[in-house]
DNA sequence: TATTTACGGAACTGGACAGTCCAGTATTGA
DNA sequence: TCAATACTGGACTGTCCAGTTCCGTAAATA
């Protein structure tokens, strides 16, 4: 009997005899747990985690043993479904094509919605969580690598000229970036138009191509 | 009596007869809220600060009314004190050497050490404060309007050909950046050597150059 | 000097909240 | 059907904390 198993019996509900956990339930606390951290920020109360539910605060610490315990396991169910949207256009097309296709969907998505919410609610939790690695690592860390291997298979057939991948990816989402996530961070974004969005990927990708490009 | 007479007063500890307030108590006090605010984020205890401070507690609640007004005035203090370091080099040297000095400077200074923390510890106190406004208008948005118009006016003398000086200015932060701040926040930055920041720099400009550069 | 205010120390109030307990009901596996 | 467990709803405990109050003392102004 492994930790792992014990985990995955968790996640099915079972625990010996009896009546199983209703995972219905259990997901129910973790929206209502992405809902309110990421309003009230953590320290918001159990009990209106449990009013959104839908769910006693008994039913809570049936699938959660304490409040950290549930914070952390809705950070990483968030984190994993971050990164979806961040990925490589076809391998074929022209760079810059490819790369404002990516800062368009990293600029709706990332930094102006989803990202920003979750950081901003962790942050709110201080250092009593250890998602941090486990944030960085499923969602930025990966969404990173994705455009640095991209970037360096068009640097190896001869369509750009990058030294070094990882840094060059890392220099794109800062030109996309800028000031943007701090902003949004502050809540002093005054909501960028979906002009003014373009008119941003393209002139990072212009600053990239000017850099990079043959 | 005006409103800016009141507050002119209180810096100074008048509030009519008898004994005045005692200014190094207060900055006693500022100390110590940044240092235990930093620490334990916004959660922490009055009786904390008021210990850090060597001080008593009705000894805060003299000089600030509520907890909030002593975070606010933390912030404030800080964030005057945070753009002093990012200044421009002397115009006449070239833009790639004055930008160098300015970009080693930021990363030293902003992204690693105070401007993360503080943000941090705004950012833990959730929604319950207004100064994240302040806090970017005297910080970032003045580096940032700084560097614009040292760019502005390098492209008015035709060293440099910029045509939008305040999103470029943004960009070569960006640039700078990267990921390196999102790192910090989340606390996983691996301790950057000087080797490392110098190179960061380095490719940071040259990226800017040959987008920018004559 | 008389008055006014700041300071320390410590006790106190009122409220919020994590986590538990309980009594009754519902739902499952054996 | 029986035993085991989940779920509800609410009451309850212990703790923590912002903010207040009281008292005695120190230090300033007028």
């Amino acid at each position: 009997m492994t930790v792992s198993m014990v985990a995955d019996e968790v996640r099915e509900g079972r625990r010996g005899a009896g009546r199983p956990l209703d995972m219905t339930k259990r997901d129910a606390i973790l929206d209502a747990a992405e809902d309110v951290f990421a309003r009230e920020g953590y320290g918001a109360s159990m009990d209106r985690v449990a009013e959104v539910a839908g769910v006693s605060k008994q039913t809570i610490y049936k699938h959660f043993s304490a409040k950290d315990r549930l914070f952390d396991a809705m950070v990483v169910r968030r984190s994993e479904r971050m990164t979806e949207p961040v990925t490589m256009g076809d391998p074929a097309a022209p760079p810059a094509e490819v790369l404002t296709n990516l800062g368009l969907r990293f600029l709706e998505l990332m930094v102006e919605g989803q990202l920003n919410c979750l950081l901003r609610t962790m942050l709110s939790a201080g250092a009593q969580s250890e998602m941090s690695g486990h944030f960085y690592q499923t969602g930025p860390a990966v969404s990173l690598s994705r455009l640095a291997s991209y970037l360096k298979r068009q640097h190896d057939e001869g369509r750009l000229s990058i030294p070094d991948p990882i840094l060059a990816a890392e220099q794109f989402f800062g030109l996309l970036n800028g000031h943007v996530q701090l902003r949004g961070l502050l809540g002093v974004l005054p909501a960028m138009g979906d002009a003014e969005r373009q008119a941003r990927v393209d002139a990072a990708v212009r600053v990239f191509m000017a850099a990079y490009g043959r």
